[in-house]
DNA sequence: ATGCCATTCAAACGTTTGTTTGATTCTTTC
DNA sequence: GAAAGAATCAAACAAACGTTTGAATGGCAT
């Protein structure tokens, strides 16, 4: 047998790639994912146009890599945290919440508020465009499905629609505020001490604790 | 004096103007703003290409004009509402949420459920299109301060940063929860019986009515 | 040193985009 | 009916896009 293992390694190789990543996640974080041209990727990072065709196959497939890159560490992060849930202790319920959300808020860039992390996994999830939700929803029933279950357990006098419709809410809830954090202090101008995250976190997560276990 | 009112009278006018807004909302509604063309536009319209830049100027122009057209009366129409409420009355908060969601649901195709307005509504309340949120941003501010406004009279307690911040979790659960309700119906493969947006609607009420108590 | 292979590069490709042009058609007004 | 102006049309425009090509580069094993 021979060693066809590793067939790129790391002699330079993998800079590009990863600089392409990093730099493409950062604009589609910016500007969206249909303004921002490879020219621009590519300008910016410092290496050929053709190299994006060269690693990825395509745009889509760079595309279908950023997102992939934030999303599913963000879910299987979120199924980790659904599965140690006791449900036999105090406040099941909040600890659903914060196995939704956590993931998404612990993305956090060093402490950053100008976080590139929220506003591209915010993008992602509010996402319209066909190349981004497909890869969303090849993996979102199946979390879906478990934060369903988990509701059921938690509430077991709710129904599977409202349970259904209940991680819809906090699934927007979260991608709105967390997209639209920067335009909030900016109306505020000023009035608004919303000095961290922190306090918007804790915010929402007050507002679906008590949003779950309505009628 | 001349008479240089109404320039461009009803001869056959204002039809082929009429007739690209409706498709391009339904186009845009389905794709985006991005992804449609004007020559699928006007294809569909059985118009010619330059029409679009001879009646609207521009690509921009015509998303904002179709933005502008379905946004507008949303929000004036909730300012309306709002300044009904009589805040002594029993459930001021209730009034407050059907204030701002009423005018969104009752966008209402004549009652089909597959809705090009829900869709175009949904798509530009969670926007991150610079050409369509400016168009929001140029609204919004006046709509969120009215609300925050309103908040603060049915709940004396509550801070401004938190009403701020509970707008934007209605908007949010709003615009996502409208968007994928039909992916919701599809995910469910028919043990879903949301046989209509009533009880989205009224899910959503109840979700929220308790969020806004929260302390 | 040689050959090999992954990578990079400049250049060009073919499409599609929004937009503009100039002629034509139609309606209205005098 | 003739002049005027609004609206439509086919055609072409320049620019930007993603993609492909073929040569050049560089490191590594033989």
């Amino acid at each position: 047998m021979i060693t066809n293992e590793v067939p790129l390694d790391g002699r330079t190789a993998g800079l590009t790639k990863e600089r392409l990543l990093v730099v493409a996640g950062e604009l589609f974080a910016d500007r969206g994912f249909d303004s921002v041209s490879l020219r621009m990727i590519t300008d910016r990072a410092n290496v050929n146009l053709a190299s994006v065709n060269y690693h990825f196959g395509s745009k889509e497939e760079l595309i279908g890599a950023v997102v992939d890159d934030i999303v599913r560490p963000v879910n299987e992060r979120r199924l980790s945290l659904l599965s140690l849930i006791d449900y036999t202790t105090q406040d099941p319920i909040r600890k659903i919440i914060h196995a939704f959300i956590d993931p998404v808020f612990d993305l956090s860039d060093s402490g950053n508020d100008d976080n590139k992390y929220y506003k591209l996994i915010s993008r992602c999830i509010a996402s319209r465009d066909e190349r981004v939700s497909s890869i969303i929803i090849k993996q979102f029933p199946e979390v879906l499905a478990q934060f369903v279950s988990a509701l059921t357990k938690a509430l077991p006098r709710i129904n599977s629609n409202s349970a259904h419709l209940k991680i819809m809410f906090m699934a927007g809830a979260l991608a709105h505020s967390l997209f639209h954090y920067e335009n909030l202090l900016l109306i505020s101008e000023g009035r608004f001490d919303l000095n961290s995250t922190e306090v918007l976190k804790s915010e929402l997560v007050s507002f679906l604790l008590t949003g779950m276990n309505a009628s």
